[in-house]
This record gives C-alpha cells, sequence and structure tokens, in this order.
DNA sequence: TGAAATAATGCTTTATAATGCACTTTACAG
DNA sequence: CTGTAAAGTGCATTATAAAGCATTATTTCA
C-alpha cells in the first residue's frame, strides 16, 4: 500500500465517521498539526504516529507478503 | 499489528531470505545503525523508513479495518 | 451570498529519527 | 576453546517529525 494510499485511507475513514481533525487530533493524541500535515500529504509520519491514528479510526496497519503477479 | 508483531515479521522475513542486518541496509537504503535500532525493538520508524525496508523485502503495508470480534 | 466550521499553511521550538563510527556481545563453524 | 561473522550498543551529529499558535483558504449551509 503506497503512501498516498495510506493517506487516503485514513482520511477516507476519519470522514465516514464523521469526525473532525481536530475531533480525530484530540482522540488520538496526536497533535493537529500533525494529522493535518499527514492528511494534506506532506510530511513522513512515524509508525507510533500512524498506529495512535490507525487505532481510533478502528483500524490496523499490518505486513504482508506482496503476491508476485497473481494474475494481476 | 503491534509494533512487536511487524518488528518479528519483518526480522523473520529478512532471515528468510538469508539477507543480513547489512545486506538489507545496502540494498534498501536505510542507514544500517537505522534498521539495527528497529529490529532491536527500539525506536520509532518512519513511514518512509518502513517502506523501504517492506520493498524490498517484497512486503507491504497495508491498513485496514478492524474486525470487530469476529469470534476471535 | 455571508457567516461558521473545517482544513491548510507559515513560523518557531523541542524532541527524536537517521546516520556513521568504533566497540562489545553473541552465535556458530572448525 | 577460538576465530569469524552477524548482531547489538554508546556517543555524537544532522535532519526532520511533532507540536502549538496565528493566519489564510475552503467548504458548507442557512
Amino acid at each position: 500500500m503506497h503512501f498516498t494510499e495510506l493517506i487516503k485511507t485514513i482520511k477516507d475513514r476519519r470522514e465516514a465517521l464523521q469526525v473532525t481533525q481536530e475531533g480525530l487530533a484530540a482522540i488520538s493524541g496526536v497533535g493537529l498539526r500533525t494529522l493535518k500535515q499527514f492528511e494534506s500529504g506532506k510530511g513522513n509520519p512515524t509508525l507510533l504516529t500512524l498506529q495512535k491514528i490507525s487505532e481510533v479510526l478502528g483500524m490496523e496497519l499490518c505486513l504482508k507478503i506482496k503476491n508476485i503477479s497473481p494474475t494481476k
């Protein structure tokens, strides 16, 4: 999953849950500035930041072996 | 996927491919010190670092909605 | 429209990730 | 054992993530 997709996934999820950036920042413990920077595609969040955000959005990070050309 | 699992996944994968930390550092472009720190559970890598490592290990990060108590 | 809410951005400070180098510790083959 | 390779650690430097605040831009809706 590419950087951009990751951002989109989080942003979409946040919006689906009807939470504002401000709200998400508050409940996740991530600074609002950091969140904004992330969602607007700037910056390079740390794993911790990603986890905090994912957590409160009911999502989780995973790491799996790429399928090598599965009739893609 | 928790921090610890993530580390283990990467470490296992690296070993399965019989690559040393030094080798992985070289091909991924991530500094050896950074890699060591990461694999030994210290530190909080950035998304970029994670992606670089995953990439050369033939893995990918993904983010998905957690299953709410699926007869876990 | 225009006002209110939400999101984006510039500037700044502080904390820490990324890195290299040298050294220590572990693991393992012989 | 002992030498060698791989992994871990201390120290120092540089780059940058995290954060807050103030301001500007966008979106939304009555």
